[in-house]
DNA sequence: CTCAGTGCAAAAGCTTTGCATAATA
DNA sequence: TATTATGCAAAGCTTTTGCACTGAG
């Protein structure tokens, strides 16, 4: 089974996504794509800008900022709120997953189920309404967190 | 069937909430708690200190901000994100619940439904993980807006 | 060659903090 | 009366914007 997926991942497939969306395919784009993907999506923009910046030592923030905007009207790249802080960004995953956050050590784990179906079947006030997207951000104690207590 | 809860509803409920924390029931205090239960919490820091200003002129917005801080420690308040740009405040809600919002229209639909057992239940990452808290956002189209769509 | 995209600097939110004063326990 | 909480003003972050310049198409 192969990890085929619909979203480009060759420079050239990155460089027609652009150009097919009317935008220039540029060095700093391209960079700041790579490294959210790299990222695992649990960068924030700070973040990316400064490991954009080993790279590409004159990058500015600003670049950085109206990239992600970019990145997410092009559906590319989608925006998490995992703390009351900072906003992180991932690649916008084809398949619905969600997060599982400890509040001991801060891990972060990923999880896909389709919750959305569900709550549509199951809650009376979504059955009327077309979900198109959800967010789901769920905290607690992961297993060694909790061994560690006792 | 009574709605009772075991949360502090009147004022003298407020004041020794406050007391036993040992902190001081002062009157901003109550008020910004008041003015976020009435909010039905989908008020920001800046609206809860514009309605708090209407009975308290003096107030100022560090108070609110250093308030909203207490009363999230306390557990009596709530932060939820709905959006990239606010945070937003409610009251804790005893049973699980969560948010359907309205790309067209804004409008935010609460609902109940206990998803963190779910998840828990039928998600392997989540069996080892004691969820103590969750929040769910889920966006798309209602009903109304739909139907203006065509 | 044109115009979208960039870098830089400045501005614009939102939130926090220091300090003197006021109010609660 | 002893602190805690407040108001005000200033500072701190994150994010956005204006403008002249650069580089992709």
């Amino acid at each position: 089974m192969h990890g085929i997926s619909n979203k480009p991942v060759s420079n050239k497939d990155i460089r027609r996504a652009f150009n097919r969306a009317g935008l220039r395919a540029t060095n700093q784009r391209a960079l700041i794509l790579d490294i959210i993907r790299k990222g695992k999506g649990h960068l924030d923009a700070d973040e990316i800008y400064r490991r954009a910046r080993e790279k590409e030592p004159r990058l500015s923030l600003s670049t950085v900022y109206r990239n992600l905007q970019t990145l997410k009207k092009m559906g590319l790249v989608e925006e998490v709120h995992f703390d009351e802080e900072h906003h992180h960004y991932e690649v916008k995953p084809s398949t619905e997953h969600h997060h599982l956050v400890c509040l001991g050590c801060g891990r972060v784990i990923e999880f896909e189920y389709p919750l959305s179906r569900l709550v549509k079947r199951n809650v009376t006030e979504a059955k009327n309404f077309d979900i198109t997207g959800s967010e789901v951000r769920m905290t607690g104690y992961c297993n060694r967190c909790r061994q560690e207590e006792n």
